[in-house]
DNA sequence: AGCACGATGCTCT
DNA sequence: GAGCATCGTGCTT
């Protein structure tokens, strides 16, 4: 399979756990006015089936997650804290409810564009390092410039939101441990369901 | 470098 | 009406 073929849906549907880990170093490709967006995935969340933290537990599909219950392969995009947009890829099969949250990527290529889209300025100063550029879950969307318009896109490129192969990482180079704001979750809100690469630095 | 807090609106009970 | 899968600011050490 060459590098630079999409990753299939069979790749999405799978556990989210699964799937989270195997998506560290992945590249998550966004066709922005015609130009690609292109960055490495190096900070995910799994939302499993029966977990408190999962916006699908229970298996009751609402208007705001009905994504997730769609067959693995998907994007869910929801809203919060009145002003963000957040990013998951919806995993499993068809009505299982499970998603893999971005939490943090590195970009690699649309760097203008990135920055435009993150607004840095005088009160916001563009950070030195690339890898603090999208180091959250509503930075990353805000940068890609993803919204609602993209929740339930199929990820392929025809949509123009997709994966590809980019460079798998190491079990050494990666670093596990409980979600980021889940207390709400009680005992699962410990599950050890983020994945993130450990930043190698020189 | 680390905490506390306000912004801001949608979702679900 | 409560709470939220957050971020940036402004203050303290």
């Amino acid at each position: 399979m060459p590098l630079s073929a999409a990753l299939p849906p069979a790749f999405f549907r799978r556990p989210a756990t699964t799937v989270a880990r195997d998506l560290l170093g992945r590249d998550l490709i966004v066709r922005h006015e015609n130009q690609p967006l292109r960055v490495r995935l190096t900070d995910v969340e799994a939302y499993m089936q029966n977990d408190r933290a999962c916006h699908a537990n229970n298996g009751k599909k609402t208007k705001r997650n009905a994504a997730m219950f769609d067959a693995g392969g998907v994007a869910y995009l929801y809203f919060v804290y009145g002003m963000h947009w957040v990013l998951n890829f919806v995993t499993g099969d068809e009505n299982v409810g499970e998603a893999v949250m971005v939490r943090g990527v590195l970009p690699l290529e649309g760097h203008e564009i990135i920055s435009s889209n993150r607004r840095f300025g005088q009160k916001m100063p563009q950070p030195r390092h690339e890898a603090k550029w999208l180091d959250g879950p509503a930075k990353v969307a805000q940068g890609l410039g993803l919204t609602g318009l993209h929740n339930g896109l199929a990820l392929q490129p025809g949509s123009g939101l997709w994966l590809e192969m980019g460079q798998p990482v190491a079990d050494k180079q990666v670093m596990t441990g409980p979600r980021v704001g889940v207390d709400y979750a009680g005992e699962d809100a410990l599950l050890p369901w983020r994945w993130r690469v450990v930043e190698l630095r020189g």
